[in-house]
DNA sequence: TTGACACGTAACCATTCGATTACATATAAT
DNA sequence: ATTATATGTAATCGAATGGTTACGTGTCAA
């Protein structure tokens, strides 16, 4: 599971979103999650298995219906590839705090734009 | 600057590679930049063109050398999306923890694979 | 055993991606 | 003024992505 795979794999909104599901209802079947899904079935399952490809996911079969469980053990390395920048927008964020503080000791401000949510 | 941007402009490690280099040393030149990149300086323009759409790295015309700078805010929307899933990868090495526990209790383990890094 | 249900496989198609070569433009240096 | 440097634009190309339809297989229920 190369964390390349897992970059990819989550970069998808429709694969977030699988994630999501199974995060908050582990265990569901094929066609439980396609009902989440605005594609057909055969893309649903391609998806999910760019994620099973990415370790994201495991799946186990129990008579006619396949059940998909969360892994989310291979976040950790996009979790750790973040961490160098954490610092960083702190920094930064700390560094447009202090302007606002100099700016607000000075004039009145109009508005000040946050980062995107 | 929309997330899913970022989630992909993220996704392909010549621009993780790129970001990393710009947090080593901000503002850099194209053609510095090409110097880390295995490609055209074409294709590294490409990229960098992805990365400010992105929102991940501004630029600023000198003469006629072109300076990049990082803006990690972006980022920020990854790691929100991640958080939720921390608690999860937590829980699940405590309970691997756990089980270790137990194992090593009652009998003398052969390996522990770990989550890959 | 027949049919409905859940999933799998194959073939296909349009679009995007990742990279290239070739050429053009703007600025710095001599 | 000429040349070298730094970047920009356009056209092209193969491969990968993201989705589809059509058909096949296995399993449960009546």
């Amino acid at each position: 599971m190369e964390s390349e795979q897992v970059f990819k794999a989550v970069a998808d909104h429709h694969r977030r979103h699988l994630l999501d599901s199974l995060a908050q209802a582990d265990g569901q079947t094929l066609t439980q999650l396609c009902a989440y899904m605005p594609m057909s079935r055969i893309g649903v399952m391609k998806h999910l298995d760019i994620l099973e490809q990415a370790g994201l996911i495991t799946t186990r079969k129990v008579g006619r219906k396949k059940l998909h469980f969360l892994n989310p053990a291979p976040l950790h390395s996009v979790d750790a590839w973040l961490t160098g920048y954490r610092r960083l927008w702190n920094e930064r964020m700390d560094r447009l705090e202090d302007l606002i503080n100099r700016t607000q000791a000075n004039e009145q401000p109009k508005e000040q734009n946050d980062a995107e949510t």
